[in-house]
DNA sequence: CATGATTATTCATGGGCATGAATAAATATT
DNA sequence: AATATTTATTCATGCCCATGAATAATCATG
């Protein structure tokens, strides 16, 4: 099973109540068929912004039950943008068919500084930036991200 | 720059008209800051299932100028399906936020005989099957995709 | 403070994928 | 038919990512 599927689990665990330790996660997780190591788990808990309490491991505020996660936008954007184009503060992301909005919700979810808001379509997402220096710094990010 | 990229490049070149060898493409490629090698462009004609005529290689019939292809459907499953359930017919898979549309593309564009078709929301994707066999038969070939 | 429990991080490994050099195979030309 | 050209495939390599064993660091308990 994948990453994605055992975080989302993770989630949905911790909406019914808290786990008291990284142990007890684990057992939960492997009644449910996910086999995964401590060190595997640490991790999760890092990259889904988990707290500890005193009652043990809650998801933050923000974080819905079940919320999937996406993979990282770098990944997604090395995956299917094809072309990065710029107009003064636009940028247009072209993307395989179809593909645009895991791609622009991936943005949506690192909230750059750089953007203001995004719109995307079936393989094509607009990308709306305050100005024309910060529209250029996104676009040589993305082409980072891409070569 | 990535395949996808490079692979829409080809198609759009090949749009304009028959390119005779790998060699010359090789050659129009580099000059569109694609550097690939001859290896690389055997496989991307291969996988797109370019025709050498006499004039040189087209592109078939089905498939239009720059139509972006998609990474190959086990790589989006895995990425992206996060649960699989069966219901008489029908499969129900779940899949990360906004992700849907690419997973059921890369379905439909497999032309599976199990499926009779994909309906793709946000983050759950509707397979219909012929009758609850097939669709057994389908839910465990996308499983394995996922292990 | 010592010890045990828990968590985080390092290190090594493996899977998946893409690539090009080298080689094999196929095709074109003379 | 021999040779040159073109294409396909094998082999080796490297990148990216994820993982767990081992270890280090941190925290809790007595």
């Amino acid at each position: 099973m994948s990453k994605a599927a055992r975080q989302k689990t993770i989630l949905e665990l911790l909406h019914r109540g808290p786990i008291e330790s990284q142990e007890e996660l684990q057992g939960v997780l492997a009644k449910r068929g996910f086999d995964v190591g401590q060190a595997t788990l640490s991790r999760d808990i890092r990259e889904l912004g988990l707290m500890k309490t005193y009652d043990g491991y809650v998801a933050g505020s923000g974080v819905s039950p079940g919320e999937p996660v996406l993979p990282s936008v770098s990944r997604l954007v090395r995956e299917f943008v094809l072309e990065v184009r710029l107009a003064q503060n636009l940028l247009v992301l072209k993307t395989s068919v179809g593909s645009a909005q895991p791609v622009a919700a991936a943005m949506d979810a690192e909230d750059w500084p750089e953007v203001v808001g995004t719109l995307a379509g079936d393989d094509t997402i607009l990308v709306i930036s305050q100005d024309n220096k910060t529209a250029h710094q996104l676009a040589r990010r993305i082409e980072g991200m891409l070569a």
